[in-house]
DNA sequence: ATGCCTTGCGGAGCAAGA
């Protein structure tokens, strides 16, 4: 079963390259973040042409998180709990489908650093660790997928000097992602792979040209998800095409 | 030091991304 994640950059101006990569790549699940649309506005009919089954969670202009499954859909839930209702942000997407509970993550930036948006990312993130936490309880397979805004270690930076005080490497951003870790969740992709591997390039510079990157998209496995997966990688061929997200799809296969 | 690019919104030039 192939579980890949990808931040999309606007699932609208994205269509053309979505649509060839489920072709090719064919996921089972694919989550998918920054579709930038609410619910209305999401290439429904295109998607669900290809086999597809969808749960959305948009938003005007900013942020919204996309599950699409062939397999059937279920006990799905939108947000990350613990936000008291005031998290305005569509940020967070799970449901259980094809035997596994996946759930689809955009975490806050965070940027700049310090001030009100570090706040919130680090708040969201002890959300996201005490979630992650309860979930363990039900020993399923689980995959929390997403771009999670993080560069775990130093060999997921390019530049790892002149990103140091960035909020995606700053160290309680890393102590938080190092928490979900300890709780018993693997990086999917360090499992097979070791040494610079980056998911992400910025528009600007000819980072992609120069292969300066960050790897910030993960699938951090459960227990149960660990001892089943048998690959892992990145795709880095959507990068480099036409009109491109600044993301490239992170995968995973399961033994399921 | 700053912008570099791309998106959405709205119909110019920001805000946000990372």
């Amino acid at each position: 079963m192939k579980i890949a994640t990808w931040n999309v950059n606007s699932v609208k101006v994205r269509l053309p390259r979505l649509l060839e990569w489920l072709k090719e790549f064919s996921p089972d699940v694919a989550l998918l973040q920054e579709i930038k649309v609410v619910d209305e506005g999401f290439p429904s009919m295109e998607i669900q042409d290809m086999g597809y089954n969808l749960a959305v969670h948009g938003q005007k202009t900013y942020n919204g998180v996309a599950i699409l499954s062939k397999h059937r859909l279920e006990d799905v839930s939108m947000g990350l709990p613990g936000g008291d209702g005031t998290d305005g942000q569509a940020r967070y997407l799970e449901a259980f489908t094809g035997g596994v509970r996946v759930a689809c993550i955009y975490l806050p930036n965070g940027n700049p650093a310090p001030g009100e948006k570090y706040d919130y990312k680090l708040a969201w993130m002890d959300r996201l660790v005490a979630h992650a936490r309860d979930l363990l309880a039900w020993e399923e397979v689980v995959v929390l997928g997403g771009d999670y805004n993080v560069c775990p270690a130093d060999e997921d930076v390019w530049n790892p000097v002149a990103f140091a005080a960035d909020a995606l490497c700053l160290p309680p951003t890393r102590n938080r992602f190092r928490q979900l870790l300890h709780l018993g969740y693997t990086d999917a992709v360090r499992v097979f792979h070791t040494g610079p591997l980056y998911s992400y390039w910025d528009y600007q510079g000819g980072a992609w040209e120069k292969d300066h990157g960050l790897r910030i998209d993960h699938l951090l496995l459960s227990p149960q998800a660990t001892d089943r997966v048998t690959a892992a990688g990145v795709d880095r061929t959507p990068r480099g095409r036409e009109k491109p997200s600044d993301h490239t799809p992170v995968w995973c296969d399961l033994e399921v």
